[in-house]
DNA sequence: GAGTAAATAT
DNA sequence: GATATTTACT
């Protein structure tokens, strides 16, 4: 079933999210109903600064440490290296009462949570770059998402393939290969490491290249910028099935120890997203977004900390488009 | 200098 | 245990 390439154009378009039908995955987490259950006392919940997350020891540092540089004047750029120093607890959430906020946010590159949402970004990038021409360069460069950086892309562009190699191993059926085993669909690829990548649709393209004749001739469009308009609801699915993980996730840990989608949602179908609210009026300048990018940086910066896991900052990057 | 692959840390 | 980050090599 191999849709027209044109036809596959629109169908990506369409799929992707609206900012209204996307919900960061790490939302404030906490849902009223969850804060009862776990006698969480939500201050604000408008206040995305919940100080929720009560960390008690100090993450453990990366071992190579560099000299703790005066915390009070911030360098004046070079974000090479994300870990700075015990500045690190501070940032959006916790720091809510620390007062002065800075662009710091932007030099720390905690960790980024790659949203399946996010990961959509990357695979259109990719599928739009050809797979041949899809560089952690270059698709850092597509996604124009301010705040990634190009190690990010490459460290995910190398999970990605991996993806893909499976995909083709399995439902390339035959040749080759060893394996063993495997008939199940491509879908039925590791559950793990797949779980994000099965979020996202992958374009026929990158698993097989050129069936017929016509070698990939790349789809040379001009990447019209994602205008994320889109009415459509497709992304139901999606949610469903976010829902179900996050659900699966209290389930197996009522603590939460880690970010999940807004589980918890009320019967009503009503959520509430603080976070829409807070729109980025300036999306924080890179060290260098050099070329314009077709889509603006409509992307917000958020940090989650994760205090069960030892205290780990989160980088979410959520698209916004609202423009 | 860039990209890919593997290893390590959280 | 899984994911993301970091380091090393090509």
């Amino acid at each position: 079933m191999r849709e027209d390439e044109s036809n596959w154009f629109s169908r990506w378009e369409e799929e992707l999210p609206s900012p209204e039908e996307l919900m960061p995955l790490s939302q404030t987490l906490i849902t009223p109903d969850l804060a009862l259950a776990f006698d969480i006392r939500n201050n604000n919940p408008n206040n995305p600064s919940s100080p929720q997350n009560q960390q008690p020891p100090q993450p453990p540092q990366p071992p190579h440490t560099p000299p703790p540089p005066p915390p009070s004047s911030l360098p004046p750029a070079t974000p090479t290296h994300p870990n700075s120093s015990a500045e690190f607890a501070d940032s959006a959430d916790l720091g809510s009462g620390a007062g002065g906020e800075e662009p710091a946010r932007t030099l720390k590159r905690p960790r980024l949570v790659w949203t399946p949402q996010l990961h959509k970004r990357f695979v259109d990038a990719v599928a739009h770059l050809g797979i041949k021409n899809a560089v952690p360069k270059t698709i850092m460069q597509l996604m124009s998402v301010d705040g990634l950086t190009r190690e990010n892309v490459a460290s995910h562009l190398q999970k990605y393939r991996l993806y893909l190699k499976r995909m083709q191993g399995l439902s390339g059926g035959g040749s080759g290969g060893g394996g063993g085993g495997g008939g199940g669909l491509a879908a039925s690829a590791d559950p793990a490491t797949d779980h994000l990548f099965a979020s996202s649709p992958v374009p026929a393209h990158f698993l097989h290249p050129h069936p017929g004749g016509r070698p990939n001739s790349e789809h040379f469009m001009p990447f019209v910028p994602v205008a994320l308009q889109q009415h459509h609801h497709q992304q139901q699915q999606q949610q469903q099935q976010m829902a179900a993980a996050a659900a699966a996730a209290v389930a197996a840990h009522p603590q939460y120890h880690r970010q999940v989608g807004h589980f918890g949602s009320p019967p009503n179908g009503q959520f509430e997203h603080p976070f829409l609210a807070r729109q980025s009026s300036q999306p924080v300048h890179r060290m260098g977004a050099p070329l314009h990018n077709p889509v603006p940086g409509s992307y917000v910066e958020d940090l989650e900390s994760a205090n069960a896991t030892g205290g780990r900052k989160v980088l979410t990057l959520f698209p916004t488009g609202e423009d």
